[in-house]
DNA sequence: TAAAAATACTCCATAGGTATTTTAT
DNA sequence: ATAAAATACCTATGGAGTATTTTTA
C-alpha cells in the first residue's frame, strides 16, 4: 500500500494550453457550481452544447449518471459528487504541476508558493510524518514537499 | 491558503476510455520508466512516431525540455524529474478516482480500499489532523477520505 | 409556454499509423 | 553502419459551433 500526501494550493488565471485536454473534468465542475450547463458555458465561453455533450460523455465512460437535470438547471447526483470531490484534486494537482513547472522554468517566484509548502511540512506535519512512519512500518509513505 | 490531503493506492489494470485523454502524461512516465520512446511505445502499444510526438508537444507546451535524446535512448532533465513527479501524483489521484467512481457504481469491493483508507484516517492521522486545525487555523483543512 | 437540456448537421483540428529521414557514435 | 529519435504524409476520429428539437414543470 502506498499513501500519497500532497499539498496544494487553489491555482489562478493563466494556464498553458496542455490543460485543455481536461476539459470535460472541467466543465463538469463548472457544470456543479453553476447548478447549470448553459451558465457553465457562458462562464467558460463555450457554447451550452459542448458541455452537454462532453458531461454526456463523461458519464456514459463512467457508467453512471453525474447530473439530474430538470427545466430549472442541473444538480449532481451523489455519485457525481462523490467522483467530483476526487477528480478536482487530481485535476487541481495536475494544474499545480504544470504551473510550477512553468514558473520555475521563467525562473519567477515559484519560490513563494514553494516557501510556505516546505515550511508546513518542516514544521508540525514534518513531525507527525515521522511518529507515522514510525508506527506503520509497513507503509510507504511519500511525502511530496513541492520543492527539490 | 488551501491544504489538501489526498489517500492514494497505486491503481491497476482496467481503465475507462476517459483515461486515454491524459495518454501524453502517461506516454511521458512510460518513456521515463524505460529511458527510451521506443520501448515505452512498445509497452504502450502505440508506435514510437506517437511517443515522440506527444512528448515533443508536451515539452512545446511547458515550455522546457524534459529529456535529453541521444543514440543510446533517452532520460529525464531535472525539470522534466521534477514535473512528472508532481504530475505524476495528479494523474494517479484521477485514475483512481474513476477506479473508485465505477467501482462504486458496480457495486463492487471498493469496501476493502476504502476500509483501509478510513481505518488510517480514523486512526493515527485522525487526531493528528485536529492538532493540525488547532494549531493553523487560517488553514483550511480538506480531508478526502475516499469513503462517503 | 417558457426555460433549459439534447440533438442534428457541418466543419475543422488533432491523433495516430506507416514509411522515411536525420542524428550521433 | 547502426540504433535511436524526428519528420512527412495520409486518414480517420473527435470536438466545437449554430441552429433546431425535445422535455417538463
Amino acid at each position: 500500500m502506498v499513501v500519497l500526501l500532497a499539498f496544494s494550493r487553489q491555482v489562478a488565471a493563466t494556464m498553458p494550453d496542455l490543460a485543455l485536454d481536461l476539459r470535460y473534468l472541467r466543465f463538469a465542475i463548472a457544470a456543479a457550481e453553476h447548478s447549470s450547463f448553459r451558465q457553465a458555458a457562458a462562464a467558460l465561453d463555450v457554447s451550452q452544447s459542448t458541455v452537454s455533450r462532453r458531461v454526456q460523455l463523461l458519464e456514459h465512460r463512467l457508467g453512471f449518471e453525474m447530473f439530474r437535470r430538470d427545466q430549472k438547471g442541473v444538480h449532481l447526483t451523489q455519485a457525481g459528487e462523490n467522483f467530483l470531490k476526487e477528480a478536482t484534486l487530481g485535476v487541481n494537482q495536475l494544474h499545480r504541476a504544470i504551473q510550477l513547472a512553468s514558473a520555475r522554468h521563467r525562473g519567477e517566484h515559484g519560490e513563494l508558493n514553494i516557501g510556505i509548502l516546505v515550511s508546513l511540512a518542516s514544521g508540525f506535519l514534518h513531525l507527525t510524518l515521522k511518529q507515522f512512519r514510525e508506527r506503520n512500518p509497513g507503509v510507504k509513505v511519500i511525502l511530496h514537499e513541492g520543492a527539490a
